[in-house]
DNA sequence: TATAGTTTTTAGGCAAGCCTAAAAATAATT
DNA sequence: AATTATTTTTAGGCTTGCCTAAAAACTATA
């Protein structure tokens, strides 16, 4: 039996190495999960225990296939999850993570596909990452930020890289969500911020805003 | 805080409450949430402290206002997650409980809103238990079981006492659920079985089975 | 390369929630 | 009423997951 908090160093270490492709540190995970190293260290000595991770003293960790099959279904339950709020419950975006983190260490496949099948075997959550497979694919589109575009590129808007309420609350103000085509208008060299275009209308973001809302790269 | 393991005790201190209407012995709660006398103690101890239960030593607990409101929100929850399950995922009845029990736990009172809101505000789950309201009014409806009927008496099915798979699994085969009319026809003297009629057909049922079917009493 | 700085691990502790065994209180029986 | 049986509580321990402080190992810099 895995615990929750087993389930939540998983789930980490699963998400800094996605993004690294390196050993994850002690320090990392810490930070992550608010927790002293001390802790981890700890953590991880029961994980490798349950042969859920690899690791090496003093060289950061990484996960076993068993941990990264354990890490990919709790993504897995997380994303469905969050697509059953806001499809089905009527949560805004922002509104989704702390319940959906909770949630996501129900324990019950039943309950999952049967989630699954309810939501119509959905490929992406509300802030467009992709849902994992019940065989556990998970399948990566690639993406960039606005920020990375050249004047007079366009794209169509995949997901944004940050959860926090106020800038998906402003996403939702301008009527930005996925799907929506935008193209690159002006850069203003002095502050970086941009003008972009969509559904025919102007609108200007800040760096800030443009850094965190994905668009799809082929 | 509540923790869940504490959310569990006057869960089942308030359901024993409900039946005898009499403090509640620290044997019994040790019995129905498996585990020792003696940890039955040392947790009402500290749902003492919390001023979730008013206990006497050797004397038995019961809850206080505060207690039987938490306890109240939680079979709420409970049942609401039940409706849920067996409506929009396809539950069967008997396939229902385990899951709740861990959905039960989940801390959000929007999430629960919203869900009741999704359900249309149900009274009744699954089982024919009521569910309580937002403000915490559990709305009892008096009942008595097919086996406490006499000949040719008539009733509307109004839920179960019982929350075996077997047991759930037999009706759903009768086809006899909730909101069913039926009559009984005879009573064994021998061995207490009963011929009831119901949807144009009779059926011959246990005991044990006419002991776990409710119908409602005016 | 020696030293300073950072990261990681070890050591020792704490709260929650459980356990068993033994003691104390209550209830039942002769 | 005295004894036996049952129930409940106390005492002492265990595991999980966290903590702080100190030691050890790595990394960077003079």
């Amino acid at each position: 039996m895995i615990t929750r908090s087993e389930e939540n160093y998983l789930k980490t270490i699963f998400s800094v190495f996605m993004q690294t492709q390196n050993n994850v540190s002690t320090n990392d995970i810490a930070n992550l999960l608010d927790t002293s190293p001390a802790s981890v260290t700890e953590m991880i000595k029961k994980l490798q225990d349950k042969n859920l991770v690899i690791y090496e003293k003093y060289n950061g960790v990484r996960l076993s296939n068993e941990g990264e099959t354990k890490a990919i279904a709790i993504i897995r339950k997380h994303r469905l999850w969050e697509t059953f709020l806001v499809r089905k419950l009527d949560f805004s975006w922002s509104g989704v993570h702390d319940v959906a983190e909770q949630l996501e260490h129900i324990k019950s496949e039943k309950l999952i596909d049967k989630l699954d099948q309810l939501l119509n075997y959905p490929k992406f959550d509300p802030h467009g990452d992709p849902i994992p497979s019940k065989n556990g694919v998970l399948n990566y589109q690639e993406r960039i930020s606005i920020f990375e575009m050249g004047i007079n590129e366009e794209g169509i808007i995949m997901g944004v890289s940050l959860d926090n309420k106020d800038f998906l609350d402003y996403l939702t103000k301008l009527k930005i969500s996925i799907g929506t085509r935008i193209k690159v208008i002006e850069i203003i060299k002095f502050d970086q911020s941009m003008k972009i275009e969509f559904d025919s209308k102007t609108e200007h973001i800040s760096k800030e805003i443009a850094e965190n809302i994905l668009i799809k790269i082929n």
